[in-house]
DNA sequence: ATGCGTGCAAATGTTTTGCATTTTG
DNA sequence: CAAAATGCAAAACATTTGCACGCAT
């Protein structure tokens, strides 16, 4: 199967980019995860899982290039940290539990084809969406 | 036509605040505005156009409060910055153009449908939604 | 008079930038 | 070798907090 990192890694290096460590390592670990991440949560990934230590700022620039290549998607649900996740096919959206903040991913194909109709009927270019339901998880309901 | 300020004050009254100088231009201000306004951009509102300073602090608290109470929603389209816009009844999303930051609301029904479904599918108590477009303005789509 | 609301200044936490050093092609 | 990538420290942000003072009730 063809991993979102090799496509990646193929894409910057098409697009005149140089390998260096700290960049294989961001995309790499990215590759790996469930859902979002904050720069810092990579940071501390690395360094706890990894034993790899990477600066700050290139976590920061690495993410914001991806970004740009739509390789990456940034996801914002309102506390104040962006979180990354690789721009797959199919991709998903956002539980956030405002009482915990915990975050889960779901999707829904009739939400997808209501946005795409509604991507054509606006007078923007739309490249991409996001969707965030906020509540509270069974966990904190039950408190 | 029952302003939204209005309904704001009485049920902030009804909870037990007092009336304060800096609460209300806030309220005020909010209620007059097309699209939702980030607490730097409601600073600046105040003392450019009402010539009024409000303390930082106090914008922050307010809306904070506010969003609290559910009167007004808190918007996040993936800057870093956080916005805010009176909680009305029908409400709207946002479309944001990534190349100068531009943001417009649109409402669409069908969206609102689908998302309420979803809502009672998922495992959390969905309370809000937001829904974001990103993509390109007409005006830097033609530079 | 009581204590909530406010403004200021300082603290906090995230993200960005400048610059010297290392690494890549 | 030249240019790009990296790490560090400092800067720039938005937002929060502590505290003294004034105003609403």
């Amino acid at each position: 199967m063809a991993q979102w990192s090799d496509q990646a890694l193929e894409r910057l290096s098409g697009a005149g980019y140089r390998r260096g460590g700290a960049r294989e390592a961001v995309i790499e670990l990215l590759d790996e995860q469930p859902c979002a991440l904050s720069a810092l949560d990579i940071e501390d990934q690395m360094r706890t899982r990894d034993g790899r230590r990477v600066g700050r700022a290139s976590i920061y620039r690495v993410v914001d290039e991806l970004v740009t290549l739509g390789l990456l998607s940034r996801v914002d649900v309102g506390d104040g940290v962006a979180r990354y996740e690789p721009q797959r096919h199919g991709h998903h959206h956002h539980l956030v539990c405002d009482g915990c903040g915990r975050l889960e991913p779901f999707e829904d194909e009739a939400l997808e084809r209501v946005i795409h109709r509604l991507g054509e009927r606006v007078a923007f270019d739309v490249s991409d969406h996001d969707v965030t339901l906020h509540g509270t998880c069974a966990t904190c309901r039950s408190v």
